[in-house]
DNA sequence: ACGATCTGATACCGTCGAGTGTCAAATATG
DNA sequence: CATATTTGACACTCGACGGTATCAGATCGT
């Protein structure tokens, strides 16, 4: 049986432009999350066909089934890296403050989620709506859940309060970066966080 | 020229099933707008086509395009009406506060929004996307703004931390109520409006 | 150089929704 | 009753999109 490959599909295992099959396939792969971010963020998930991700990505819809097999599961993997890199980056912060001083986690998630209002959008209005609703109520509210995660556990405490006020504070943090990014709020970004701080304060006691 | 009507639409003026004409295009445009809040309010704006608002609200397409030219202008329609309604609610509670005690108006709020999760979806989610978006961000910040409407002018405090403290408390309002809708609060109401209550005057100070 | 395979462009088909038109039944008017 | 209008059911066209296939050119392995 030396004819061990019918007539089926090559399965990509050549160097091609030289670089490998696995290479080149990860690098379509990565250009189609691309493609999603710039279009999910800024049209909306809804509003983007398989056919605008492949004319962003400069590929051809073949490569587009080759990683994914529909709109949905792309936006799922856009939602997914880049909740990802914001976590990357949030955690050391919450470690660094120590579960007591919120300055520094508050400020690796605003300019996490400041510096690209495509990310803001996807996380605080496109994670709610069709296939991402699935992912929780917004990225704020995970973050926030992460926090208390590190936070020293309270005993006894009015833990459906606690929550509420968790909450609170999560649609807060979302409301000002949506704000921020809709240029209706003259502040700096360190302004931002002094208040941010303060309000983190005044509702998590 | 007595024959003033060439052969175009007859322009419905007469009386049918015992209503005027006019009747019944109020009707038939109201039947569309309760079809609209049930569906945008559960699948999204997104989901739903000219097709689904008929078959929910029993007529055929010719009374769509009766009333409304796109499911756009609907869906801006059934906005319009949702928010009006709990206007005319949270208003007169403003003014009952006095400027001063906000807990009437959160009250209106909360039971007003709260009551139904189609309308708490479609002001806090779809209010953000496609058409919806040019009415502001959300229907939670134009509560707000309304409220500092309706309090003492604070002269000469600082405007644009005032305002991002109004988003913070907006944004907090509107996670809340998803929250509690998806129950994961479990909380009564009337501890979710204490809560509410304290949040308000510990932001806006 | 030659065959295998990878890639890009394009064509093709089925489905679905938007928007328009037709026709018969129901109801009002004279 | 006879005619005009209103209504509902349905058919139709057209374009967009999902999904698959075809074909020529580029690149690799031998």
């Amino acid at each position: 049986m030396t004819d061990s490959s019918p007539t089926s599909t090559p399965e990509s295992t050549r160097v091609y432009g030289g670089v490998s099959a696995e290479q080149r396939r990860e690098e379509r792969r990565q250009r189609l999350i691309d493609a999603g971010l710039q279009l999910f963020g800024t049209r909306g998930v809804a509003a983007v066909s398989i056919v605008d991700i492949c004319a962003e990505a400069k590929l051809i819809k073949r490569y587009f089934y080759e990683s994914f097999t529909s709109i949905d599961q792309l936006a799922a993997a856009v939602f997914e890296q880049v909740t990802d890199r914001l976590v990357e980056r949030v955690v050391p912060a919450i470690v660094a403050g120590g579960g007591q001083d919120p300055r520094p986690a508050l400020t690796a998630y605003v300019t996490g989620a400041l510096a690209d209002p495509r990310v803001a959008r996807l996380l605080a209005v496109e994670g709610r709506t069709g296939a991402l609703a699935r992912y929780g109520a917004g990225f704020a509210t995970r973050a926030v859940e992460l926090w208390f995660g590190f936070s020293p556990a309270v005993e006894g405490q009015d833990e459906a309060g606690l929550r509420l006020r968790a909450y609170a504070f999560a649609g807060a943090l979302t409301e000002i970066v949506l704000a921020w990014h809709d240029g209706v709020l003259e502040l700096t970004v360190e302004q931002v966080i002094d208040e941010l701080v303060d309000i983190f304060k005044k509702l998590v006691p």
